[in-house]
DNA sequence: CGGATATTAAACCGATCGGTTCAGTTCGGC
DNA sequence: GCCGAACTGAACCGATCGGTTTAATATCCG
């Protein structure tokens, strides 16, 4: 479907011509012309590795929502006491929710997806579901287990993240305000932890 | 900017096939033709009301806009017992949030925010400020404040919000899923009150 | 170097785009 | 009924769209 048809000298540019294009205009708004223009290289050579707009589009962004899956927990962090492993879990989820990147890749794939079925499947599986793994994954570590009491893992991990996902996100997702401070993430994320240690910490 | 040229007999029919065109294919995707289709208008007709694609654009989604925004919370809640007002609090919204006019509302406002700021900015306002609003006029009425112990009712106002916007919410967001079932709605909405009360409330 | 492959620029195609024009028709109010 | 306002359908405009073609040129590898 989104396979290319071959894959020549300027494959990697084009790539990076149309992603540019994509993340900025999206699907309907770039146009082909452009995305040759900003890869230079001609429209021939773009439709001789992929065989329409659609299959490029896939290509690129699918390609783009395998980039923001991360792999295991590190262990300095599973190795932390819970409350500061929490924190930093908090704290790693809210700034990259807040990068440019994941704010514009999730405006792209929200847009898209209903047009794209799998590219919204992509994107949910690379994104949240996998961030909500992560976090499941450690909250079923023995040190975690031993401190908190937690009857349903996937509740209380949906209950962090999306307490990593707060307002000030939606604000930067319809450009109400500028960039993130350090301090706005700090608070966001202790305050997201304090919340679901009151709820899942064990007491003495 | 979005005022129409002048109001005549076909006005609202044209708000209405514009709304219907707009949501299912965003700006970009909607033609002008196609919305005077669906209008049962003449393309003249159209342009008589408003003087271009963007005007009418703006006019429709921003009134849409003020569509969702709430009045103040009914007095049958905040007489309730502050629990049971959190739990009918949190499930009206995840069911609002859980709607298939909130969801297009949200993709094509995300989608189309930065192109047009001035939507980015009605859609925040009259949509998650709002909500968030309405939420920490509860946690500020005199019933609520005997029961709970909140130092910043911004952030505890928006924690529980954002515990309403579940995964759940994601995956319908992206279609990953079809409807929520009340069962669904429920469970969420117990969740979260039972993760901000275990916070917040006052302890004996 | 030579040959095969990759790429190019320019032109093309049919279709659609947002916006405009206009003679004719319809509608509503007096 | 009359008249002015509103609306129409069809055609138009210049531009752009995604995709195709082709002779010429550039690149790479043995």
């Amino acid at each position: 479907m989104n396979a290319p048809v071959r894959k020549g000298r300027k494959y990697d540019q084009v790539l990076e011509g149309a992603r540019s294009v994509f993340m900025r205009e999206g699907f309907e708004g770039a146009s082909v012309d452009q995305i040759a223009r900003d890869a230079h290289v001609s429209k021939a050579t773009l439709y001789s590795y992929f065989p329409d707009k659609q299959s490029l589009f896939l290509a690129v962004i699918t390609h783009d929502c395998e980039m923001q899956a991360r792999g295991a927990m590190s262990e300095d962090i599973v190795q932390k006491p819970v409350p500061e492993a929490l924190y930093a879990i908090a704290h790693s989820f809210v700034s990259f929710f807040l990068t440019g990147f994941a704010l514009q890749m999730f405006r792209l794939c929200v847009a898209e997806s209903m047009r794209f079925p799998e590219l919204g499947r992509a994107f949910y599986e690379t994104g949240p579901q996998n961030a909500q793994n992560q976090i499941i994954a450690y909250l079923e570590t023995p040190r975690a287990r031993a401190e908190l009491e937690i009857e349903d893992s996937y509740v209380a991990a949906d209950q962090l993240l999306q307490m990593c996902r707060t307002d000030l996100l939606l604000k930067r997702l319809f450009g109400v305000v500028g960039d993130a401070s350090e301090d706005e993430i700090d608070r966001i994320s202790r305050e997201a932890v304090a919340t679901f240690l009151a709820r899942y910490q064990r007491r003495p």
